[in-house]
DNA sequence: TCTCTATATGGCAGTTCGATATAGGTGACG
DNA sequence: CGTCACCTATATCGAACTGCCATATAGAGA
């Protein structure tokens, strides 16, 4: 979703500063399916402001730079109400983590060993405070979207069980059959 | 996975033109986790030729423009695999499908019920194509990002179908609540 | 004293996206 | 049945956008 949109979705649930914005794209309930930068958030708050569809409130503090509050005015939400009847882009997805699987013969079986299990006890972690966050208090299409990402985060962790030590042994074995049988296609020939 | 250790990734597995790399990112193996455009990978290959990574050769064709195609060299092997044994950058999402379930509440159930139809048939297709795929002469680390991918892929399916009917009654009867009830509140605080 | 949090801005490098060139194949429409 | 529009294959370029890093500031915590 274009950065402006997601800014617009954000300010629909309540006002926030850039920095908020970005802190609900980080570790916020977006955290799970969209990602901004500073660098474009500000910018499309920037846009948004000119086309009216936000207004902004600097709040000077004291101690602090000045914070820009920023709230989504009513053609702001027929925009995002607008955005949202389009088709949506295919998603985008990259991944470290499944191109390093997808190379795992190349790699060290212990350094392949330590990012798997990472990786289980990195998605149990995330599991577990989605388990606990209160979803009563939410709309339905927020609790739709959380139940979505824990069945996702779910099937990955039980995969990964299931099939990680498989890997490893495979990869193990390969590795030592490259080293071992140098001259072994020979007899194996016969 | 920056781009030119992308570029790598797939030249490990064969020589290509920058051409069928983006092809490989878009419907070949790599199509589930990693994204990348022709503006990022004709610098990305210009930059790992310059290095010495991977070698061009150039073919002229007749009725098509020039052919480059690429061949990674021992040192690009190296580098490659030298990079598999950094820490993996976290995933990057962006989802524009989790976007609209997020706001499903603001979405006409009809518009919302076709996006959610179209997700389920065209992950189907997916799945099915992943099945028919040969998969034994695969190397077990393709094996296996491949089965956790179909695994995202099932848990996706099944959690779709399972709530879908579910969030379009919920949003439907909210809707017409919203309607219904203006003055409906008094009635309820009795 | 360092580093973290909170907050915003600026710039550079990297990326995307669309235009351009070329030419044969494929499908639709009259 | 002809023709035009669009798709595939292939590469390059430039404009706009984005990400990432640095900078500024200051209180809080280690």
């Amino acid at each position: 979703m274009d950065v402006k949109t997601l800014c617009l979705g954000v300010l629909s649930r309540g006002d926030a500063s850039g920095y908020e914005i970005k802190k609900a794209c980080e570790e916020g309930p977006f955290s799970h399916f969209q990602d901004a930068s500073f660098g474009s958030i500000y910018p499309a708050l920037a846009k948004l402001s000119a086309e009216k569809l936000v207004d902004c409130h600097q709040m000077s503090q004291e101690k602090r730079p000045d914070k820009k509050v920023y709230s989504i005015t009513p053609s702001g939400r027929t925009a995002l109400f607008e955005t949202l009847l389009l088709p949506p882009a295919p998603d985008k997805v990259n991944s470290d983590f499944y191109f390093m699987t997808f190379f795992a013969q190349l790699m060290p079986t212990d350094v392949l060993r330590s990012i798997l299990e990472k990786r289980i006890t990195w998605y149990e972690g995330v599991v577990e405070r989605m388990k606990d966050c209160n979803l009563a208090i939410r709309p339905p299409g927020e609790r739709f979207t959380h139940g979505l990402g824990l069945a996702h985060y779910r099937a990955e962790i039980t995969y990964l069980k299931e099939n990680m030590d498989q890997l490893l042994d495979q990869i193990a074995s390969e590795q030592s059959a490259d080293a071992e049988i140098p001259q072994a296609p020979k007899t194996a020939a016969l």
